[in-house]
RNA sequence: GCACCCGUAGCUCAGUUGGAUAGAGCGCUGCCCUCCGAAGGCAGAGGCCGCAGGUUCGAAUCCUGCCGGGUGCGCCA
């Protein structure tokens, strides 16, 4: 149940009935009308657009549309006022019944409370992290790693059928670098004296994986040529890496549906179906790039080149798909693998990216509108770097240094829910400071200890009433007189929960799950204020013994709080405590 | 040189498919604890929304051009 959703509907029910009636034009475009909370609360409840929306196309006034659609609004029992105000909004105010109403549905529908059909069951595919499996993840694999998990959490309760999925870069050279630097580990379980050459993979956590490889195939590649067990140790490698990868992203709470293998295209014949494909399209040609202005590479030359127009589809330069060795750049396994997403049937596809691939999106965007005709949406979502600070200073990864920040590393020090609700309290595309010292902190400037914080009390308001003798069931809570909360600090916090299915549809048609963090950050500052008004005026503190209608009304407002909260934390992965420590 | 992202209060950042007088936290100033958890709350000061044009009833939001920062730019994925 949506409150705002509800009277949109009304508003358009209103502007039909006019239409039907000769007062509007018939056939008006209403997708632009909404029907939104208004910047100032003493212009009302909620305020629409649509006369200003409507003006054009049905060649009236505006407020003279606003004063019709006001005089039918008004038939509806839920709507006390409305009043034609500035250009042409129509500012509505609502009866408090209804207000209450949105605060007993949270109570009702509990878990499922802001659950939005807008996605209608698309089905859609979300790629994220990504990372080659090389090693386990860094910290700068993380905020993909959260962002994505999240983006798809949001989708799903937005009513989006939803698959996380991970493409594994498997079949590059890197892996066989690092089959090459497991077999240097091998050697090592076996006794012998290694040294790790540039450009090898010297991490400790390849110890364990030539252990276990010398364990299963004892010294039968000792001294033999790579050609024999380059292609069975690339398999172990990998295999070993995918598990390690899985566990740091468990350690985050996440788990994809879908780990796709590069590898698996290869010799499949499904690079070339999808090539042929564009072909088909006319999009494949021979030809020769220019070199790109103002940075000539010094070893440029003019090289005919298997070319993918994609300029035709939106890129500023057409890409190769093939090496002057014949092989396939690394574009073309990409352009089949997102060709394959569409032919499992996804209608809607995101990629998350590092923002260093910035340069790969209209690629990309254009591979998938050519395989499609234009059908399947693609979006690509980056992110940003997040910067780390400890002790006031930066901590700077380095590899040479020896300080490389893993994914665990960060986990281990501050636990998931912390990780990951901070790196979801920036836009994705913004860069992000990520303190050790302050994301712990037990103070309002710590934005996931202030969410807790107010969930916990919740929570201790709760014990203490059941404690005390009362019912606290949601079902009985749901059914408390609710007109005695009345007093506009109360009044607030009930609008901002009717408000919840709203910031939910937002947060999802955008993409953007922070804005659950930042409404969830709201929501706790308007709870602990009306919490704290209850020092000055005792009539407000939810506990109130000797008012049992009273206070049954006030923990039924606390309980809906505390659901909105838990399911907001839940779409951000993050677990809601029951009390601080 | 080109592409993409960013530029909003002293600092870090939100800002509804374009909506009314642009918001929050930190910092600053001033208030409030025999009180359901003060690990907080209330109030105030603080803005040419990078600059200049354009689009329209209306622009932080869309378009164009500049300025500043970041990320990238044909046989690495």
């Amino acid at each position: 149940m949506d409150l705002f959703a509800d009277i949109r509907g009304l508003v358009l029910g209103a502007i039909d009935t006019l239409a039907a009636s000769g007062a509007l034009p018939a056939g008006l475009d209403m997708a632009g009308v909404l029907v939104e909370p208004p910047r100032d609360p003493s212009h009302g409840d909620m305020a629409t657009n649509a006369a200003m929306v409507l003006a054009k196309p049905a060649a009236m006034k505006p407020r003279d549309i606003a004063a019709l659609l006001a005089e039918r609004l008004l038939a509806d029992p839920r709507v006390t006022a409305a009043e034609v105000a500035g250009p042409g909004f129509l500012n509505l105010r609502l009866a408090a019944g209804a207000w209450q109403a949105a605060l007993r549905t949270a109570l009702t529908e509990g878990a499922a409370f802001g659950r939005a059909d807008i996605g209608q069951g698309t089905r859609v595919n979300i790629e994220f992290v990504s990372a080659n499996p090389t090693g386990p993840l860094h910290v700068g694999h993380t905020r993909g790693a959260v962002f994505g998990d999240a983006l798809a959490s949001l989708m799903a309760f937005a009513g989006y059928d939803v698959t996380r999925e991970y493409y594994i870069n498997d079949a590059g050279a890197q892996v066989d670098t690092l089959a090459r630097s497991v077999y240097l580990r091998y050697l090592e379980a076996l006794g012998e004296a290694v040294a790790f050459a540039e450009g090898s993979y010297p991490g400790e956590y390849l110890k364990p994986v030539g252990a276990a490889l010398a364990a299963e195939v004892g010294e039968r590649w000792v001294d033999q040529p790579e050609a024999v067990w380059l292609p069975e140790i690339r398999a172990f490698a990998t295999d070993a890496m995918l598990a390690l990868i899985r566990d740091d992203l468990a350690a985050l709470g996440i788990r994809m549906d879908v780990y796709f293998s590069e590898k698996s295209l290869y010799g499949s014949g499904r690079i070339e179906a999808a090539i042929e494909r564009l072909d088909e399209a006319g999009l494949i040609y021979r030809g020769v790039l220019d070199p790109p202005k103002g940075k000539t590479p010094e070893d440029w030359e003019p090289r005919e080149q298997s070319l993918f127009r994609s300029t035709a589809h939106g890129d500023d330069v057409d890409r190769p798909i093939r090496k002057s060795d014949g092989g396939w750049t690394y574009f073309a396994p990409d352009i089949a693998y997102h060709w394959d997403k569409i032919e499992r049937g996804y209608t809607q596809l995101i990629d998350v990216f590092g923002a260093d691939h910035g340069g790969y999106v209209k690629r990309m965007k254009a591979a998938v509108s050519a395989l499609s005709d234009g059908q399947v949406p693609l979006d690509i979502k980056l992110t940003q770097l997040a910067k780390l600070w400890k002790d006031g200073a930066e901590f700077k990864m380095s590899k040479r240094a020896g300080t490389f920040v893993t994914l665990r590393d960060v986990v281990d020090e501050v636990g998931p829910d912390v990780t990951r609700f901070v790196m979801l309290m920036r836009r994705n595309d913004m860069p992000l400071d990520f303190d050790f010292d302050k994301v712990t902190e037990a103070s309002k400037d710590n934005p996931v200890w202030y969410v807790q914080y107010a969930h916990a009390r919740i929570a201790s308001v709760l014990r203490k009433a059941a404690e005390a003798g009362a019912d606290t069931a949601d079902a009985t809570l749901a059914r408390a007189d609710l007109a005695t909360l009345d007093d506009p600090a109360q009044l607030a916090l009930i609008r901002r929960l009717a408000d919840w299915p709203r910031q939910v549809a937002l947060a999802a048609r955008h993409h953007e799950p922070h804005r659950v963090a930042f409404f969830l950050y709201d929501l706790a500052a308007e709870f602990h204020a009306l919490y704290k008004r209850g020092d000055d005026l005792p009539g407000l503190r939810f506990l109130d013994p000797g008012r049992p209608d009273a206070q049954a009304a006030k923990i039924a407002l606390a309980r809906a709080t505390g659901v909105v909260i838990a399911n907001g934390l839940a779409i951000l992965g993050v677990t809601p405590v029951e009390e601080m420590r």
